[in-house]
Order: structure tokens, then C-alpha cells, then sequence
DNA sequence: AAGTGGTCTAGACCACAAT
DNA sequence: TTGTGGTCTAGACCACTTA
């Protein structure tokens, strides 16, 4: 992947707090301490701890050090863009998916053109996946993928995990993501699948982007409100908009 | 404030952005002519336009240069930990706080105990605050202030901002949060000050901590799960957790 | 006074895009 | 080849904490 020195260190920290070889409340070493630990320059070692700052990891504190920060303790932050088979990696829950629809399309479903109004007709891939958590059903991920730059979509990819198909199969760079969450009545179609009482589900929608800005890819996904959970981590804002 | 000359010049390009001086799909000055333009090193430009980045107003794409995102068109994001007095100044909604509950208290009141049962027994303030939208309430706020540092807490600043009051008054150095966002049923007294039909609310659970690291708040917020809109923008993670 | 992080600089070299 | 962003460096100076 062409790995950065920054981004070595930057990875390297992050594992050494998850084993807790840097225990939670401790300091780091010093920047100076870790220029040297890495043979870097200062500016080098700092940009590694500027995206641990921005993930949560830690906390700078001036005069004093770095801080390991407390992440179990407050829910831990699955911020950026994370695909379902990623989620379940890094937490240890036992899921599965279900594919239920995969097909070549020449205009988005109706679904899509109501919830986003602003798309304009365009080809791609229409998948409708199933999540299951310990069995029972959790989320309903609808996907449709723009068929420039998406132009085939095997059903194999569709069970492991698309994004590791976009991004190692077809060279994509897969960038950034618009998340909208609100709360909306279903179908009963989607009830059932997701075996609700109630008509309400949470909705996550998004606009996802390659890094030369082009939208690949919309995603509806539908949760059981019971079992709906967002965490996040956020830092105060010093920029105002 | 102090403010860096990084951020001076993140601050103004972030202006020029929103007042379409600089245009969504267009190229910002490249990086050598913005070092002229700001006299500073290049380094420093480039970490304004990392902020930038983060944020979501702009892209860079190598060999060609950074170019201007199209925020209104995706909803546009509301991160970092922002309070409701600043989020109305930047969107433009006619809103208004009303203080139910202000009091001081030797440990936290059970509605937080229950859904905090980590925290230990510590003095500070409660506040409850409902939130109208166009004279509809829209979300019920419950805080739990703790006694150090917050000593003290006027009614005023409960009204007004109490993220103001914080940072400019007892001038501590509000930085981070965690939040999780759940379905939650709730009881009747906040069903009825939320005139709500059903028992289900949006709640959004944070802690709130200084850049020394100290908890000083815990929030409770319960939305109308109709009225209720979570925006987000997310960056593809390099760091594998 | 010594150690820590915060900021800025001037310059170097690389990778990619456009021509 | 030229212009763009990506990375790294060595050094400087400042602000804050601790002793």
C-alpha cells in the first residue's frame, strides 16, 4: 500500500495501545524519546500522533506528554468508513450476510431515486444484504453502485465484503463518505425481513466517494431501532463554519 | 485564543469556501502560490488544507491540485462537538431554550446512574432543557455538570450557552467528546414535555472531557425521532484498529 | 533550569498529471 | 518538462509544567 513512515509509527503506536503495552492513563514516551525509538525526524513522529489525536487514541498535553486515553471504557469510537466485514474483524461478534438481491440495473430503483431525489439516472448495481448478528436479523444494507466506475459486481464480493473488491480487486481508492441518520417508517417488505414489530427503522444513508471525488456508490441501510448503535468520537471544532 | 497561522489561514480559505468565493468543483490556488499569498512556508499551508480536508470542505488529488467540495448538495456535516446555541447561529433555525431544571446536587440523579452506571458518586450541577424548533420541541437536553470544575453554573448561562459560559468565563479548555447514538423508550413526564405519540426517542449519550483529560459533563439527549437528523462526514481509515 | 509539546521554516526528493 | 501534491528533514524558537 506504500506506507508512509508516519503512517508506520502512526500504526505501529495504535497496536502497541491495543495490546496495552501502553496502558490506558499512561504517558507515551517522548516526542524526542520517539524520534529516536523510530529514527525519524520530530515533525515526522508528530504527524503520527496527530492522526492518534484525531482517532481518540490520545491525548497531548502541553509540558506534560502524551496521554493513552480510555477507549473501552466509553464505547468505542468505529468512526470513518467502515464496511460491515471490516466491523466484525475488529469487534468479535458472530455475523453472517445474506445477499437477497444482485442485479444489473439501468436506472436506480424507485427506492433510491425517492431518498435521493438529486441523482440522476445512471446505470449500476443493485444489492439488497441481509446482516446477521448472533442469528437474529440486524441491518438491511441496500447498495447501488454506479456502473462507471463499478462495472461488474460478482456475487462472491457481494458476500465477503465489497469494499475489499473495490479496493483490491479493481485498484479503486475508496476516500470519504456523507452519513445521514434519521428515523422513518418502512416497508412491509423490509419488516419482515428484518422481523420488526413496528414500522420504524433507523436509516443510514450515504454518499460514498473516490479520492478523485467521484460517488461510486449509495447505500441505504435499515437497523432494528433495538439494536441500533453509533458511536463516535469528536474533538472541538477550532475552524467555524 | 492564540490562534496559529495555520489556522488564520485554514479560517479564511474555510470563509471563502462558504461565501463561494473559492467554488465547489474548482481548484483552490495551488499550494506555492497560497505560500506566497499567506506568506508563510509550505508546510503550514499544508497543514491549513489538512484541516480543511478533515473537515470535508476539500479534496487534493496529486498532480492536480485541492479541490473545492460540494457540502449543500450532501447535507452538510455537523461534527466535532458542537452546542445547540452555536449550531443554530450556523444553520439559520428560529429556535429557543427553555431551562426546566437547574439545580445542585451531591451525586447524579438516577436517570444517569442508570444509563452511566460506570461513574461514581460526585457532586455537580442539573440541568434540563428543552429545545423548540419553530416553537415545536424537538429535543429534551439533560446535563450533569461536575462540581470540580464546574463550580458554579447561573441561570443565565444555562440559557444562553453553557459551552460559552465554560470557555469564556471559567475559561477551561473544552476538547473532545464520545457519543452513542440508541433507540431508547422513555418515560412519560419526557414523552409528554416532547409531545410525542409513542414511548420511542432518539437518545444521544456523550462524555464530555477537557484537554487535561477530565470528564466534567455527562448529556443525555432525547430527540423526536422524527425531527431527528444526525449528519456525518467520514474519512476511509488508514490505521487498522 | 530542564523537559515537554506547539509552531514555523527552507529545502530536499518523490510520485503523479498534463502538455 | 513543468506543475502539482506527498513526505521527510534538521533546526529554530516559543509556551507550558515540573522540580
Amino acid at each position: 500500500m506504500a506506507e508512509s513512515k508516519s503512517d508506520i509509527i502512526a500504526q505501529d503506536i495504535a497496536a502497541k495501545i491495543q495490546h496495552h503495552q501502553f496502558k490506558a492513563g499512561e504517558f507515551l514516551p517522548s516526542e524526542s524519546q520517539l524520534t529516536t525509538l523510530y529514527g525519524s525526524s520530530r515533525e515526522t513522529v508528530r504527524k503520527a500522533l496527530n492522526q492518534l489525536t484525531a482517532l481518540g487514541l490520545i491525548q497531548k498535553i502541553r509540558g506534560k506528554g502524551s496521554i493513552v486515553l480510555n477507549l473501552e471504557k466509553y464505547s468505542f469510537p468505529i468512526s470513518g468508513i467502515s464496511s460491515f466485514a471490516e466491523l466484525n474483524k475488529s469487534l468479535g461478534m458472530h455475523a453472517q450476510t445474506k445477499v437477497i438481491t444482485l442485479k444489473k440495473m439501468a436506472d436506480m430503483p424507485e427506492l433510491f431515486k425517492e431518498k435521493f431525489p438529486e441523482q440522476k439516472k445512471q446505470a449500476g448495481f443493485y444489492l439488497e444484504r441481509l446482516r446477521m448478528v448472533n442469528d437474529e436479523p440486524a441491518v438491511l444494507d441496500c447498495d447501488y453502485l454506479f456502473t462507471p466506475p463499478i462495472n461488474d459486481l460478482p456475487k462472491e464480493a457481494a458476500e465477503r465484503s465489497i469494499y475489499d473488491y473495490i479496493e483490491n480487486e479493481l485498484k479503486l481508492d475508496i476516500s470519504y463518505a456523507t452519513k445521514v441518520i434519521t428515523v422513518e417508517k418502512i416497508n412491509n417488505d423490509f419488516q419482515k425481513l428484518l422481523q420488526l414489530d413496528d414500522s420504524l427503522a433507523v436509516l443510514v444513508a450515504s454518499h460514498n466517494f473516490l479520492s478523485d471525488t467521484t460517488l461510486f456508490q449509495l447505500t441505504l441501510s435499515f437497523h432494528n431501532p433495538q439494536k441500533f448503535k453509533f458511536t463516535d468520537f469528536a474533538r472541538r471544532q477550532k475552524i467555524k463554519l
